[in-house]
Parts: structure tokens; C-alpha cells; sequence
DNA sequence: TAGACCACGCATGGTG
DNA sequence: CACCATGCGTG
DNA sequence: GTCTA
């Protein structure tokens, strides 16, 4: 019995929890879940309750659940909240911009159960009468169901590819875009692919600039194998390549280079434990830098974020909240060592070979190396030297700076630069058929090969079915 | 056993 | 028009 | 739901 099967389960339980309106619930199951799937493949099947029990994120309750299931092959508990809907439903909370509320009130207001019934509704106008929906909802709506259609659920969506094809794209993404020419000042992976997963869900890059983040955002879109743009603002964008990958890209200034390389970096679930961690010492981490009340530092280097909260720097590799936290505090104070122990694997541990280099401190860019010794596979580790004291400009480090040096000015993402937009901005998404986005239009209009009468910027994949993140 | 449960960007629609 | 809340999404 | 104070 494989823990992915579990994990599925979890993770339509979470959903179905969601449809209810439930808090904190989904979101423990999801990351039980993904405890599970992240389990070392030697290890795909647990035997000891205890040792189960121990894994981050499940306790009393989702440990029997799991017994339950690997002896009688069911979990009542899901088939009680299966009861209580209609199958279809999961269906249509799988649309791209449709979540659990919008989808309960399909259900509710609409008496809607699935995608042939949303689909009906749609066409005859009915959803323009449901409060919040206007124009503009109903057709990303109607997008988003003509591709459930064509590229749906079954492969086409939440497709995973293996991290050497990943690493290429990436790669020649990467460098298409500093070829076209942009102003980016850093340019580098982050995501599941620099945490070398062995597959990845999606792209994440992260770019810096002095300069306008807008330019560097509208170079990006129009590189050639974009094919749709999914959201564009001022400093995120995401979009879908020709073979259906989403590229996310997240711009920021220098100064918050090692802060947003953290948080991109992840996992999810690494990052809610840093940032908890930070919070009980009175920090808030975000992917700009610190902040203490009104105190604010920058973070340059990913050190200088570990290093507020009390941790060397940890290789991407091993950012799972697998135990790596407790590793690092083992490693770093004199006496103790042995990693191991803790919940799971914490395995995985040396890194690549320093063969192809991109991989951890530096992505693509060796001089990057924020850290010392982590490679040759022998030996305890060197944990990089944890610097403390570091401090940062002063300041957000949101938005952008004008010109360079002691004339720079701060500029802030703020309202008028959302209106000032204007012409030159990517603008919204795409434009809805027949405008345009105030960006101008979408790079590749009616992809090519997008199947069906696919309103401007069609076909595409859907995401991981099960809804699990990378 | 009570209480907390990361932190943020973008798009949309509603409001004044 | 400016502003805010909401929903969905990212790691 | 889990985890911690």
C-alpha cells in the first residue's frame, strides 16, 4: 500500500472539508499528506504505527486514520463526506480560479453538481444573475471549463515532469530571457527545481532589478515560448509555456534578493516552519526581508534570513521540514551530531555533487555562492557559518529603486503606479475576447494547437488534480 | 488543555 | 475615480 | 486537524 494512496485520500478529504467551510482542518490534512508523499521511496511503506505517528503533521487522529485504511482498506470518514456531495463538485473546484466558495454556491445558489451542469448554466446565463459575477468572471469561467474539457483533468493537467527536462527548460528560459536584453540584475531558479525534487509541478524564477520591475515583467512575457499569461502585475507574474508548464517569476529589488530566494525556494512547508520559528523570536519574515515591529532588515543573502532566526543556512536539498531544523541546531552547537533520528528522512542529505554547480548556493550562477563547505558527500557536513549582526538597509524593500547610488529613490508599488499601468504595463491576465488588455495583447493569441473554439489564450493545463502543491 | 494556526500578490467586484 | 474585501493562488 | 506553551 502506497503512501501516495493515503496521501490522495488526505487530500480529498482536505477538499471536501473545504466545501464545507471548515478551518484549519483542510490544511492539516494537506500537509499530513504531503508528509507522506515526501517520505524517502525506500520507505514508501510504513510498518510501525509509532513511527508514523512521529512524522510532522500527523498525529492521534490521521495516525489511526491510516491504520484504519491499511487494514480494512477504507477511511469512513471520507466516505461520510462523500455522501454529503456530489462527486461533480470536486470537479468543477478544480477549474482554474474556482475554489471551494465559488463552488458552493454553485451548488447552493445554483443547484449545480457538475461540470455539465456548470456548463449548462453558463450557457443559459444564468450565472450572470449570481451576485459577483460579472462579465468579466463568467468568461474566465467559460475559459476555464472549454479547457477542463480539452486538456482536463486526466494528464494533460498536473503533469510532473523529471527534473533533468525541468533543469533544461529552465535553463533555456533563463536564458532566452537574459538575451532578450532586460535589465535583470540576478536571474535565477527556485522552487522544487533547486530543492531538486525529483520531479517538479512548475518553474519558479526569481529575478532582480534596480530599474522598473515592469519592463523586466513585460520583457518576460513575450518570450517566445510563452503561451498564455495567466496574471501579470508589478512584481509577480505567471504564465504557461507551449508543452503546458507554469513559469511563475517574482521580481524584487537586490536588497531582498536572499529573503524572496528563500521564500521561492520553499517548501511551503519549510517556509510556515522558518517563519514560525522567526515569529516566536519576534520577527516576521516575509519574502522581502525581517521585520521586528518597526525595525526592518534586509536580506540580501538567504544566509542573513537563517541566520535571524538562529540557523546556518540550509541547503535547499533538505527544506522540507523534515527534520532539517533540528538537524542544523544539532550540527551547529558543539558537542552533538547525527542527523537522522527525527520523523523521517532528513536522508537525502548531501548535496549534488558540485559537479553541475547550479544546483544549490549559486543556481545557474556560481558566484552566487552564499555558503561554505556543503559538498564533498564524506564527512560532517560544514554547516555554513551562520553570520549574525547582519544588517540590512533600512526601508521595504518593496518596490523599486530609481537610479543607483545616494541619488536612488524609493519607489513604492502603490496605486498610482497600478494607474499609471496604462499603456505600457502588462496589464490583467489577458484581455477578455475582443479587447484587449490594457497591456496590449496576449503574446500568442489562440495558441497554436489549443483544441476547440478557445476563447484568446486557451488550452491549458490544469493543475495537479489532486489540488497538491509543489 | 487552551489557543494559535506563515505571509503575501493579483484580479475581480463592490462601495463611496 | 479611489479604495477595500474577497477569493484564489504562490512558496 | 496538529502542535506548543
Amino acid at each position: 500500500m502506497a503512501n501516495e494512496e493515503i496521501a490522495r485520500i488526505f487530500y480529498e478529504i482536505a477538499d471536501l472539508l473545504d466545501l464545507e467551510g471548515v478551518r484549519f482542518k483542510p490544511e492539516a490534512y494537506r500537509r499530513a499528506a504531503r508528509t507522506l508523499e515526501q517520505l524517502p521511496s525506500e520507505v514508501r511503506t510504513l510498518k510501525d504505527p509509532q513511527a508514523i505517528r512521529a512524522l510532522p503533521g500527523i498525529g492521534e487522529a490521521l495516525s489511526l486514520k491510516i491504520e484504519e485504511y491499511r487494514e480494512t482498506g477504507k477511511v469512513p470518514y471520507l466516505d461520510r463526506l462523500r455522501e454529503k456531495w456530489p462527486p461533480g463538485l470536486l470537479e468543477i473546484m478544480r477549474l482554474e480560479g474556482v475554489g471551494p466558495k465559488t463552488t458552493r454556491r454553485f451548488h447552493q445558489e445554483l443547484g449545480i453538481a457538475d461540470l455539465a451542469g456548470l456548463k449548462a448554466a453558463l450557457e443559459a446565463g444564468q450565472l450572470d444573475h449570481l451576485a459577483g459575477f460579472k462579465a468579466r468572471k463568467v468568461e474566465l469561467l467559460r475559459r476555464a471549463l472549454s479547457q477542463a474539457g480539452t486538456v482536463g483533468l486526466p494528464s494533460g493537467g498536473g503533469r510532473r515532469i523529471p527534473l533533468p527536462e525541468a533543469q533544461r527548460m529552465a535553463d533555456e528560459l533563463m536564458a532566452a530571457f537574459r538575451a532578450s536584453g532586460v535589465p535583470v540584475d540576478r536571474l535565477v531558479y527556485a522552487g522544487s527545481l533547486r530543492r531538486r525534487r525529483e520531479d517538479v509541478g512548475d518553474l519558479d524564477l526569481l529575478a532582480t532589478t534596480r530599474g522598473d520591475p515592469r519592463s523586466v515583467m513585460e520583457a518576460f512575457l513575450h518570450l517566445p515560448p510563452v503561451r498564455e499569461v495567466r496574471l501579470s502585475g508589478e512584481t509577480k507574474t505567471t504564465v504557461v509555456l507551449d508543452g503546458g508548464l507554469q513559469v511563475d517569476l517574482r521580481v524584487v529589488a537586490p536588497e531582498a534578493f536572499g529573503a524572496a530566494w528563500q521564500y521561492f525556494t520553499g517548501s511551503k512547508d519549510h517556509n510556515i516552519r522558518l517563519r514560525t520559528l522567526a515569529q516566536q523570536k519576534g520577527w516576521k519574515i516575509n519574502e522581502y526581508g525581517l521585520s521586528r515591529g518597526e525595525e526592518r532588515t534586509a536580506a540580501p543573502t538567504e544566509e542573513a534570513v537563517y541566520a535571524a532566526v538562529g540557523f546556518p543556512w540550509i541547503p535547499p536539498e533538505i527544506r522540507e521540514n523534515q527534520g532539517e531544523f533540528e538537524a542544523a541546531l544539532e550540527g551547529a552547537s558543539p558537542g552533538r551530531s547525527s542527523l537522522g533520528t527525527s520523523g523521517g528522512s532528513s536522508t537525502s542529505m548531501p548535496p549534488p555533487p558540485s559537479g553541475r554547480g547550479t544546483s544549490t548556493p549559486g543556481s545557474g550562477r556560481p558566484g552566487a555562492r552564499s555558503s561554505g563547505t556543503w559538498g564533498s558527500s564524506s564527512g560532517p557536513r560544514t554547516w555554513p557559518r551562520a553570520r549574525s549582526g547582519w544588517r540590512g538597509s533600512a526601508g521595504a524593500c518593496r518596490g523599486w529603486w530609481e537610479g543607483s547610488g545616494s541619488s536612488s529613490r524609493w519607489r513604492p508599488p502603490s496605486a498610482a503606479q497600478r494607474r499609471g499601468r496604462g499603456r505600457s504595463g502588462p496589464g490583467p491576465t489577458c484581455g477578455s475576447p475582443g479587447r484587449e488588455g490594457p497591456g496590449g495583447p496576449c503574446p500568442r493569441p489562440l495558441a497554436r494547437g489549443s483544441a476547440g473554439p478557445g476563447p484568446i489564450c486557451s488550452s491549458t493545463p490544469r493543475m495537479d488534480p489532486s489540488r497538491r502543491r509543489v
